[in-house]
DNA sequence: AAGAGGCCCTGATAGC
DNA sequence: TGCTATCAGGGCCTCT
């Protein structure tokens, strides 16, 4: 489920609904998510009170009393949700279930407070919890991956020179974490269609032209994705009963064999496999 | 250093 | 109905 977009609406539902809020239990039912959930994990937690939510990348922050932190990664099929008293709140866009699902089963950790508590639901177990000490440890945690599209130092420069001298495909750094984070295999197609940029171009052979596209068009379409509540495709909803809007703007992603949209363009798009992951383009537009 | 490929895991769906 | 194969929005690891 989450690229950037996805994490992003689920960290602004919970910054305004665990903020200030005091842990006061956590129960565990399987500690065998991506990483082991450490046994400490419990203790570690209660009694403290979440200060603020924050995102960096894929990554949900919790910021804890006592300088300390709490990381959580969503991997491919995580959610979170709000429970009150076994009884499921409408929280906008804090799960992805419909309100008439209640999961039962892969509900790994449950985290109390006073009148609700948070579940983390995760049938593939590729997601993760870690506790993090302090602030530099924070930062350490994070520094093998690259600026997200919004920052300032994904900058024609960096991006340029890091591309340069590649001979992978374009597509593939998209979605490396290590040159840009944030993206996944969603809108790494949908970015590169409107760059009008073929995902099996060679890095190094994209011009400074192209660079200052793919930056252009990164921030664009996740900033849209976050406006529109991300996108949900498969089963996956928000709370409120809604989901996400952003899978209606779609150009490429699951659209093979359907007509190109792109501007007076009479192609179909195509779906190949590009370092075993799906992707979807035009090979009329996209040069 | 960079790139290719495998692996972690369950569930939904398609095809026989 | 039930089997098997394939595919999913991620990221880590090892080998070359």
């Amino acid at each position: 489920m989450p690229e950037l977009p996805e994490v992003e609406i689920i960290k602004q539902s919970l910054d305004q609904k665990i903020k200030l809020k005091k842990i006061n239990k956590v129960i565990i039912r399987n500690r065998n998510l991506r990483f082991k959930i450490p046994l400490n994990f419990e203790i570690f937690l209660k009694n403290k009170i979440i200060k603020k939510v924050s995102r960096f990348s894929k990554y949900i922050i919790f910021h804890l009393s006592g300088g300390s932190f709490c990381i959580i990664h969503l991997g491919m099929s995580g959610t979170i949700h709000i429970v009150k008293k076994d009884k499921k709140i409408k929280f906008t866009n804090l799960s992805f279930y419909s309100s008439a699902y209640l999961p039962k089963k892969h509900n790994h950790v449950e985290i109390q407070f006073k009148n609700f508590k948070l579940i983390y639901n995760d049938p593939r177990r590729f997601g993760f919890f870690r506790l993090i000490e302090d602030s530099k440890k924070l930062s350490e945690s994070f520094s093998h991956l690259g600026p997200e599209p919004f920052f300032k130092s994904f900058n024609l420069n960096y991006v340029s020179n890091f591309l340069k001298n590649k001979k992978k495909d374009i597509k593939s750094f998209l979605l490396d974490q290590k040159f840009v984070s944030g993206i996944g295999n969603i809108y790494a197609s949908e970015i590169l269609f409107l760059c009008k940029i073929n995902p099996n171009k060679k890095a190094y052979k994209i011009s400074k032209a192209n660079c200052k596209k793919i930056i252009h068009f990164s921030k664009f379409v996740l900033k849209k994705a976050i406006n529109k509540g991300g996108s949900s495709i498969r089963d996956f909803k928000n709370t409120s009963g809604n989901d996400g809007l952003f899978q209606r703007e779609f150009n490429v992603y699951q659209r093979n064999y359907l007509n190109c949209l792109g501007h007076k363009c009479n192609g179909k798009i195509k779906k190949i496999i590009i370092s075993n992951r799906s992707t979807f383009f035009c090979n009329i537009c996209q040069k």
